[in-house]
DNA sequence: CCAATGTGTGACAGCGTTGTCAACAAACAG
DNA sequence: CTGTTTGTTGACAACGCTGTCACACATTGG
């Protein structure tokens, strides 16, 4: 390992190459290169002297130069453009769990809205970086110009929570009228018949399902809908105070209030404090998402968790085997959709409502 | 542009490479290098050509490539371990807008606290991408192992919220104790006398300088301190509980609490309307950080926003400026700490006290 | 007018890896 | 025992770019 005539700068500690390892193994470098992609047809002691070299150079492969080489570039792009902190934490872990796992590593990315052209900012970021995939969170999984722009380029990708399965090769997701419904039977099972409802932004593809879900699980269960316990939300804090005012100002209260997501829950809970409802005891009240104010408001709020982490993982797991079957075999693989579950996380924000 | 003879799989566009780019340009390809590097040297008939043929066959450079013959790989490092979504968020956000404003692109990696050897991992991290300099987040940054072995292998960094500023060449940071000192003396100038005090988890650095700040106050402005006003915290919601629980068990009850951050604020809240106090009315409260809970209580939590997003964008200024000097003389910049100003977020939940 | 010094440009050799293909040994079928 | 397949290895040429150096052509000072 002879310091490069070409070496620059303050670097104080010189590289290993893949020469120096097929030196010291005395074999070729190609053969620590099938070594350490996991060829087939090494024999196992040569195998065995090849690791052993490169534990002792404390060797690793240089990214760049396998990627210029063979056409992987072991880098998976993350692209966000995600308002919820809490969100994009639970995605970002649980990506990049896998990608480590499967020496991967992730290059982030935001797509800022206000960018005039998303998709050739994109597009630019893939030429550059040669990411060998890329996961797509909401928003930008909505986009159909990002869509098409990546499967005419051929770039893998897999989206999390589109909201048409059927316009993406790769997803995972969340049955959010399931987990509504879920919420709303859970409700009616504590003995609640007036049960308000707090929408989500009406953009949003996935308020909608929780609508439905709420509605579908009122009219199963034999009770009339009430126009008047349902209010038009927009996922903020402000909205849920002022959709839990109307709400509670009709003359026939409801014993709990189901809202789309936690934050307008909280501005739900808000409200009630400052009318003195005591919660549960006057007042159930459910949020959506389980985000870190579910833990923090008081009582506890009974909310329903999204399994973030593991979507993100699967969504990873989906990618990565496509990436490797394509690289295998250039077939691409078939459309696939990964359902997760969700999960009630029951806290102290329902009870059974006074008589 | 000829579809090279080794390419594979299902890709279905062809990228233009230096070479296609200087053939339009007709130059030679170290021109277009030059151009591309913003070197000195090249005629600005001839550097407009070739734009005008970059621009026309879209090309953008190989990072892989550029990163194997040249020394820079235009990616930075972001290594994290916080367990706090809004701060990670904030930090993401500042960095990449930088980093893509330079033509960088950013890795993350977690340092999983349970690995039992972080130092090697990001070894192996640095020497498979090549990373021109790495961004180390709290609690990170406190790792004398890890900044150690950067400074030994010459890899540019900078330390976002060190606990000792001298311990690195490069940081951004907030004053601490000052921030707390300040929201002090503002709930002092309000008229309280009897102000409580809930800690921050012992091991975290500015936990401590918070509280210094704390006392300094009381001090400055002639209050005599009182044990029993401190409760000992660990910045989580249920120590906050139990905090303000047992501030609030005296007999002289205080008229105001200040905790350390804002998950322990929204524990006392709750104890505050567990106890029928009402806030601010009966019982001032304040917290410290502005994560989205403080707007998501009721009522809304005054606290102190640290700049969060512009301090890991200041971060990511010194590292880049660093890598570029560096690169150009090879001379190692002074060290260099950025202070940043911290903000009193004045919500609803702080008020004069009622006499 | 000549040497000495810039400028602008290009030829060419790497950077550290993988793909291709050939060489050879061992195992197998006829 | 021979011809063929299968398994194992290596030589060598890419990959797309930058560093080095050389060269042609101004420009300058004596």
């Amino acid at each position: 390992m002879v310091k490069s005539p070409r070496a620059k700068g303050p670097r104080t500690v010189t590289r290993a190459t893949i020469n120096d390892v097929a030196r010291e193994a005395n074999v070729a470098i190609k053969t620590v290169s099938r070594v350490l992609n996991n060829e087939a047809n090494v024999r196992p002691a040569t195998r065995e002297r090849v690791l052993h070299a490169i534990k002792a150079l404390n060797y690793s492969p240089n990214l760049a130069a396998r990627g210029l080489a063979g056409s992987k570039s072991f880098l998976i792009g993350l692209l966000y453009d995600n308002p919820s902190p809490h969100y994009m934490n639970g995605v970002q872990i649980g990506a990049l769990a896998r990608c480590r796992a499967e020496g991967f590593h992730l290059l982030v990315e935001v797509c800022t809205p206000e960018t005039k052209n998303v998709t050739q900012q994109i597009l630019t970021m893939i030429a550059q970086t040669r990411v060998d995939g890329v996961i797509l969170t909401p928003p930008v999984s909505d986009n159909e110009a990002v869509l098409e722009a990546l499967r005419r380029d051929g770039m893998p990708y897999v989206a999390i929570a589109p909201p048409k399965l059927s316009d993406v090769p790769l997803c995972v997701h969340m049955d959010d009228l399931r987990a509504a419904y879920d919420m709303t039977t859970y409700l009616l099972k504590l003995g609640h018949r007036r049960i308000g409802f707090i929408k989500g932004h009406p953009q949003h593809g996935a308020a909608s399902l929780r609508y439905n879900g709420y509605r579908e699980a009122l009219s199963d269960h034999g009770i009339k809908f009430e126009r008047t316990l349902v209010k038009q939300g927009y996922f903020s804090f402000e909205s849920g105070v002022d959709c839990a005012n109307a709400i509670l100002q009709g003359s026939a209260l409801p014993t709990a209030i189901f809202a789309a997501n936690d934050d307008m829950a909280a501005g739900a809970m808000a409200v009630a404090h400052q009318r003195g409802l005591s919660i549960p005891g006057d007042l159930s009240i459910a949020g959506f998402d389980d985000t870190p104010v579910a833990s923090l408001t008081w009582p506890g709020l009974t909310t329903i968790r999204q399994p973030i982490v593991e979507m993100a993982a699967g969504a990873a797991d989906l990618l990565l085997a496509t990436i490797k079957e394509r690289h295998h075999a250039g077939t691409p693989a078939v459309a696939l959709a990964r359902r997760f579950q969700h999960e009630i996380v029951l806290r102290a924000s329902t009870a059974v409502p006074r008589t």
